[in-house]
DNA sequence: TCTGCGTGCGCG
DNA sequence: AAAGCGCGCACGCAGA
């Protein structure tokens, strides 16, 4: 037997093991079915089963528990907000919680074949069955949809999920129009806690079985059906699986909802902000963008022969691809693979000389015995041939072989020896970035010091600009389509609340195509099931489209509305800067800030003139555009707001500032008035930081916590190690110095202590304006949801940590339409300081047309 | 061949 | 002997 022989028999017996024990599961599932769980298969009985859910939500009227969860739904600042512009989201009547089966994961393309509801009151669940795969006896899927489409469309029923954004898409792609799906029980847990290892529906009743109050089988998905389809097992498995998934989404939302009452502010990070965010967040990922597929290619086609002429440039000056540059670059950059084949080859050699020996050896015997017809004669003499034969090189740097065929302009050590080792620069990466372990970097920061002195070089900024665009963008984008011929995105949310977007893997395409109907329904279901998992990469990251360079706005400009609509988008100006002038004045009563924004003031020109001690006119951006100064004062203040927002150190923003123009000593004073100017800022640093000391968590305005799980542990043990070595805080300047005391291990672990809790210091500062401006938003735009995407069908496709956007019908674009987005911007969350935004039109997404240059009777730009 | 990781860079 | 928050993706490399 061969070790792949035994491996392979070890695996046969792990899966014989699994197929046993599965079955097991299986007979006990069946074996130990509860009664008051009922599986219909029969379009006769689905009346009755409507019936009961009515009955259910009839029951839960005069039921204390549900009536007091219904007012948690119900009294809500953004449902006031929307009440009074005369959008009503009906109240909430009644809570069930909810459950799909389907033919896979992918959320614009698998569709459903069963779905389970527990009714709470009346303690009994349902499993309609109508996709199965196994010939067995079932409901026809129009009816066993048509049952439920009533229900799930009325707003006023609230429906609950365990990661409902995946249920709310598979019933869109059954074509049901869902609203009230206002709980997740998914979502209410990464409320409730940030730091769960995973979220999933069995491993979370299981950890929290005792707080929960939950029984039953701790049976997951892949313990009863392995990894294949629900819909290829039988009806009754199935339905019992999917029935104890309902009953444990049951308890789970119903400890949630308790817990979130129960614990500081989460009730309003939940109910105010996140209830109402599945259906937003599922109508933005699935409207996407239409996307310009000319203009790309156009845009590729000029774009490509820019790449080539730069890498031609750089070839022109240096001849990186003369074989003789190749050669010298791979002696240098794998000197020490090399090194290592020298030794192997003549270790090979050493070998082969050996074996030779040997043979020969052999062969003298033979013929000395006269033995020269044996066999063992011929295979000796055979085999001194072969090794004869070998033709081995010796084993010196000249003789090794070429690792490196060809120069690539996107592989960094190539790049690295080109400028460090063949040109020779002198390598300046510490003088530039801030990480002092760094060396011979090759980023753009860096390669823009050299060009100065090696104008050669310049066109590497063009190949890396451009390999970035097409490769990222422009020659991804035509194959990341999804099914309706749009570019959608994936969207999460991170730890401080903001959105991330991302691509994702689907489906193909053209696996199912035209309308499903009852008669090609189970034919659909096969080929989607046997199409198995997903693995077309499509969409991507919406959030990081290029906007800053020329050619990076053509790529934005290839997002287009759909055909007879215009983009209206908005962003929200300085949001983190307001909240913190908001925070300041309402919590620790510094007003300076927050009336600067009343005012109407630009705070950053203001405290520019102050900071800098400079002209107030010289630090209007516009000065130092038309050059009255050759120092962006703005900018560098904007800078510097940000800088203490993230907790950069001076040393950092003294050398950006004296990067653009500020002297040594103008900056360092400048950063120190900061704290004069606006003592507020320090106290409300310093208060985060003390929160995060006493509860290792901290808040948004909206009670939205990010945990930093290590912290208090690493702080305590920072507190001890300081305590040893004399050191009074942090900020004690003989920190350093001091920490020369401590023994070798501990003066590592100090430095390490000051590294993690400094990093979660700042991340939890930065929590609580990043997320409170995220908070923000989003409240924004659930308004829009309500008030223009169900109100007036206006798409919406995008969200961009402080900016939104949709489409709006040309005809419907009117003053009153643009007064209402900027409205909703700015008057649907009210702060210490006024909001502010920038309302835009867009033709072409980055085609900005501000509404005064806008002819509203002629649709369309005014002539210039 | 797949996967994880480091580096670098796109965005707010 | 530290000192800028939040992301995703392309690329190359190394190890399984």
């Amino acid at each position: 037997m061969t070790k792949a022989d035994v491996i392979a028999a070890g695996e046969r017996l792990t899966a014989e093991r699994k197929r046993a024990e599965r079955a097991e599961r299986i007979a006990e599932t069946l074996r130990t079915k509860p009664a008051n769980f009922h599986i219909v298969t029969d379009d006769a009985e689905l009346p009755a089963f409507v019936e009961r859910v009515r009955e259910e939500c009839r029951l839960q009227k005069d039921d204390v528990w549900f009536t007091r969860t219904f007012a948690l739904f119900n009294n809500t600042l953004i449902k006031r907000k929307l009440a009074e512009r005369g959008i009503t989201i009906p109240d909430a009547q009644s809570l069930t919680v909810w459950d799909t089966e389907t033919s896979g994961v992918d959320k614009m393309i698998d569709l459903t074949g069963g779905y389970s509801v527990w009714l709470p009151l009346l303690d009994e669940g349902y499993y309609v069955a109508y996709g199965h795969l196994t010939g067995e006896k079932q409901c026809t899927r129009s009816a066993a949809l048509g049952a439920i489409a009533k229900f799930m469309s009325l707003a006023s029923q609230i429906k609950s999920f365990h990661n409902a954004p995946f249920d709310l898409a598979m019933m869109l792609n059954d074509g049901l129009s869902p609203q009230g799906i206002r709980f997740d029980s998914l979502e209410g847990m990464r409320t409730l806690n940030d730091n769960e290892p995973t979220y999933g529906l069995k491993p979370l009743i299981t950890k929290y079985k005792t707080a929960i109050g939950a029984t039953g089988p701790d049976f997951t998905f892949e313990d009863l059906f392995a990894k294949e389809s629900p819909m290829l097992h039988p009806i009754e498995l199935v339905g019992i699986y999917a029935i104890w998934d309902v009953l444990k989404g049951w308890w789970l939302t119903k400890w949630e909802i308790d817990t979130l009452v129960a614990t500081d502010k989460l009730a309003t990070a939940y109910f105010e902000i996140a209830q109402y965010l599945t259906e937003v967040n599922v109508n933005i990922e699935r409207t996407g963008f239409v996307i310009d597929l000319d203009e790309l290619k156009a845009l590729g086609d000029e774009l490509r022969p820019k790449l080539e002429q730069a890498q031609a440039d750089v070839i022109a000056a240096y001849g990186v691809t003369d074989p003789e540059f190749i050669r010298k670059m791979d002696r240098t950059i794998n000197a020490a693979k090399i090194t290592e084949w020298c030794e192997k080859q003549a270790k090979r050699i050493a070998k082969n000389a050996e074996a030779r020996t040997k043979q020969r050896a052999s062969i003298t015997e033979c013929e000395a015995a006269g033995k020269t017809t044996l066999k063992k004669y011929t295979n000796a003499v055979a085999r001194l041939a072969e090794l004869e034969a070998e033709e081995l090189a010796p084993p010196d740097v000249e003789h090794a072989p070429l690792f490196i065929e060809s120069f690539s302009f996107t592989t960094d050590n190539h790049l690295r020896y080109l400028i460090y080792d063949h040109l020779g620069i002198t390598d300046r990466t510490k003088q530039i970035v801030k990480d002092k372990n760094k060396s011979r970097a090759v980023s753009k920061e860096v390669l823009e010091r050299y060009y100065e002195e090696e104008e050669a070089l310049a066109p590497l900024a063009n190949v890396s600009a451009y390999e970035k665009l097409l490769g990222t963008y422009i020659d991804k984008i035509p194959n990341a389509l999804d099914v309706d011929g749009r570019l959608h995105t994936q969207l999460d949310t991170v730890s401080t609340g903001r959105y991330s977007s991302k691509g994702y893997k689907g489906k193909p395409n053209d696996i199912r195509s035209g309308e499903v109907t009852d008669a090609n329904y189970l034919a659909t279901m096969r080929k989607l099931v046997d199409c198995g998992e997903k693995s077309v990469p499509k969409g991507t990251n919406l959030q990081n489209i290029p906007a800053r360079s020329k050619e990076g706005e053509r790529v934005r400009m290839t997002f287009v509305p759909p055909p007879g609509s215009v983009f209206l988008g908005s962003d929200l100006s300085s949001i983190e800067p307001r909240l913190q002038a908001h925070k300041m004045a309402t919590v620790f009563g510094d007003e300076i800030f927050a009336e600067m924004y009343r005012k109407g003031l630009d705070p950053y020109v203001e405290f520019a003139a102050t900071m800098f001690e400079v002209d107030r006119e010289l630090c209007f951006e516009k000065a130092y555009k038309a050059g009255l100064t050759s120092i962006p004062f703005r900018k560098l203040t904007k800078d510097m707001f940000l800088a203490k927002g993230y907790g950069q150190a001076q040393e950092q923003f003294v050398k950006t500032a004296v990067k653009r123009g500020v002297t040594e000593d103008q900056a360092k004073r400048a950063y120190a008035s900061f704290d004069e100017i606006l003592p507020g800022f320090t106290t409300m640093v310093n208060a985060s930081f003390a929160h995060l000391r006493e509860h290792g968590w901290t808040a948004t305005l909206w009670g939205q916590k990010r945990r930093f799980p290590e912290y208090r542990k690493n702080w305590r043990r920072l507190c001890e190690i300081m305590k040893r070595a004399g050191i009074r805080d942090k900020n004690d300047p003989d920190l350093s110095k001091k920490s020369y005391k401590l023994s070798p291990d501990l003066r590592t672990e100090f430095w390490q202590l000051i590294r993690l809790t400094g990093r979660d210091e700042r991340a939890a500062f930065n929590h609580e304006i990043q997320g409170s401006g995220a908070n923000v938003l989003k409240l924004c735009m659930i308004r829009s949801y309500y008030e223009l995407t169900l109100g007036r069908g206006w798409e919406f496709p995008l969200t961009l940590h402080d900016e939104q956007k949709h489409a709006v019908p040309i005809a419907e674009l009117t003053e009153e339409a643009v007064a209402l987005y900027t409205d909703i911007m700015t008057n649907t969350v009210t702060l210490a300081c006024p909001l502010e935004c920038d309302t835009v039109i867009e033709p072409k997404w980055m085609q900005e047309i501000r509404a005064a240059e806008w002819d509203f009777t002629n649709r369309r730009p005014k002539a210039a």
